[in-house]
RNA sequence: GCGCCUGUAGCUCAGUGGAUUAGAGCACCGGACUUCGGAUCCGGGUGUCGGGGGUUCGAAUCCCUCCAGGCGCGCCA
């Protein structure tokens, strides 16, 4: 990366300037190579002279003019400038624009990839909703965000696992009040006058869930017991139907988790017992009040929190506790990214306080809480419940509006940013959608293409880059060399929100250059050669980054 | 009450120490094509960056405080 070359020269002229002035200690640790907003300002632009100010006590201009003089010589370096209060400002001959492009041209499906994250396992683990319902859009959030994370650290050289963990263990009791909903249903369905629980699951698909099983086993299962053990022998009777719901649903996302993760395993396995006894052997665990409870308030929580029950159930901590010594331990992740919706948030310090007690060190655990998707309809909020049957399935969108617009429109948002969904609005954007704009650049790019391979007086001859000079190709050409960068900071900063404005400021690139740039012209064979070099670097980065997100490129609309 | 997120153009949102012009999309108004796809391009912005105070060479960005909206605070997940 042109970043990396210009940085490593800095270096090079900060050692020797600090060797001068005997402030060898002195030298930052990360020189910063950011883009001017202003292009007037140079092609690239540093601070450190401005940093190094603070810690060697001079003049941070003069700083700068004296770190320019011990530059070392650059063959892409054109002029280099103190500006405003300090900054370096580099100016690049074009040549530098090329070299990128056929830099593009050489890796092809890999350019953008890096090897930042080298060898390191990293696990991304998302959605993992309940097994009670469809997937919706209060929870679908996590999905396109963590698919779209987990491929940009790939990208940057980790080696990724997505993870789906699917809490299907009878002591949730969220399953338990979801058999008895549908049990309720079945009774109803067959007749009883039987009241449906305020706290229930009131979805319609519930009733259908019901239905199904009155055509399929008729009165069987009318004399269960309306207890705990009932409605987990109606969970039962569902359970399956429920998880390939699931498993559907994250596929019309366009999701493949590499492992759903069974809690049950775990309790089966015996390892959520064998971790409560080695929390109470550490004394990390205690007895009182006959439950067990987890020293949690020790390592930054507000209190400790139960891990077994009065009733000797164990709570959902402990399975996360044994959850989280598969992955650290038996498994062996560096990095472990839970994301989680917003009704998690309370749950963050005490999950981190558990990782401390069990001696992982936090760093290690990274928690993302995506904020609240609100559902419009006009003017009034829907709160989205599954409980209350409210919902907008994840499938209901994905058909209204199609899987790209649906990731398209999830990912635009920062994760920290309410994200306010008006399904009308969604409906008629999406023919004014920013996804079109961008996958309309890569169709025309397509063509263009397609259009060039039976153009005979093209020849064999190579395009000659040097003839790309057109502001409106150097624009281009700029966007292309921006893009490692690009995904290197938008996985480093778990902010897989950069790519679709990065994209969209890509096809403007690209649909200003076809504009203005003719690229096939049968009088200027030269010129088309080279430009057809431009639209074949341009195709790639476009597919690469919509790749990244997991929207189709087509190439015709 | 405590904690977290948010507050930037009419609307939806980027920008989270950097450059005396704070950006984009949508919407609205006007314009552009005998050649590669018009789902395109070009032009049109008087914004208390929620208010106030502070930190410094420099603040939408960091700190304090207040206001508004959302969410969370269970031996539920």
């Amino acid at each position: 990366m042109i970043q990396d070359r210009l940085a490593n020269l800095l270096r090079e002229a900060c050692l020797a300037l600090l060797s001068d002035r005997e402030h060898g200690d002195a030298l930052p640790g990360d020189i910063q190579i950011e883009t001017p907003s202003n292009p007037a300002h140079g092609d690239f632009a540093c601070n450190v002279a401005m940093q190094l100010a603070g810690q060697i006590e001079a003049n941070p201009r003069q700083i700068a003019q004296q770190l320019i003089d011990h530059l070392p010589a650059d063959a892409v370096v054109e002029r280099v400038e103190v500006a405003g209060p300090g900054f370096i400002n580099f100016y690049l001959s074009p040549g530098w624009l090329h070299d990128g492009l056929a830099e593009c041209l050489e890796q092809g499906e890999n350019y953008g990839c890096s090897d930042f994250g080298a060898v390191q396992k990293v696990q991304v683990e998302f959605v993992s909703a309940n097994p009670v319902g469809p997937i919706h859009i209060g929870n679908a959030r996590g999905g396109p965000f963590g698919d779209t994370l987990a491929n940009l650290l790939a990208a940057i050289g980790y080696e990724v696992e997505r993870e789906y963990y699917l809490n299907d263990a009878p002591t949730n009791t969220q399953l338990q009040i979801f058999g008895g909903s549908v049990q309720t249903r079945y009774l109803q369905l067959l007749g009883e006058e039987v009241g449906f629980p305020e706290e229930g699951y009131h979805g319609d698909y519930v009733v259908e869930l019901a239905q199904e099983l009155v055509d399929e086993y008729g009165e069987k299962y009318r004399d269960v017991p309306r207890d705990t053990e009932g409605a987990l022998l109606f969970f039962d009777l569902v359970e399956d139907k429920m998880i390939e719901q699931l498993h559907r649903d994250c596929a019309a996302m366009g999701i493949s988790f590499d492992v759903w993760f069974s809690e049950t395993k775990l309790h089966e396995a015996g390892l959520v017992q064998a971790q409560i006894d080695q929390l109470l052997a550490s004394g990390a665990a205690y007895a009182k009040e006959d439950a067990v409870w987890l020293r949690t308030g020790q390592y930054g929580d507000e209190e400790d929190r139960v891990l077994v029950r009065s009733d000797g159930a164990p709570t959902y901590i402990a399975s996360d506790v044994a959850y989280a010594a598969d992955k650290f331990y038996t498994r062996g992740f560096d990095r472990v990214i839970y994301i989680w919706g917003p009704d998690h948030f309370g749950y963050v310090p005490r999950m981190k306080a558990a990782l401390a007690a069990m001696g992982i060190g936090i760093e290690r655990a990274e928690f993302i809480i995506y904020q609240t998707v609100r559902f419009l309809e006009g003017d009034e909020p829907l709160s989205l419940s599954k409980r209350r049957g409210d919902i907008v399935t994840i499938r209901e969108l994905i058909e209204d509006i199609g899987r790209d617009a649906v990731r398209f429109f999830f990912l635009m948002r920062s994760v920290d940013a309410h994200l306010d969904f008006d399904l009308d609005l969604a409906r008629q954007q999406s023919a004014e959608n920013p996804v079109y704009y961008v996958q309309y650049a890569h169709t025309r790019l397509c063509s263009i293409l397609r259009e060039a391979e039976s153009a005979d007086y093209l020849g064999k001859v190579d395009g000659d880059l040097s003839l790309l000079i057109h502001p409106d190709e150097l624009a281009l050409l700029r966007k292309l060399a921006d893009y490692p960068a690009e995904v290197l900071r938008a996985a480093q900063e778990l902010a897989p929100h950069r790519l679709p404005h990065f994209a969209r400021e890509l096809a403007q690139a690209v649909h200003q250059f076809y504009t203005n740039c003719r690229v096939l012209d049968r009088d200027n064979p030269a010129m088309s050669r080279a430009r057809l070099k431009l639209v074949a670097g341009s195709h790639i980065v476009l597919a690469n980054i919509l790749g990244l997100m997991g929207i189709t490129a087509p190439e015709k609309m």
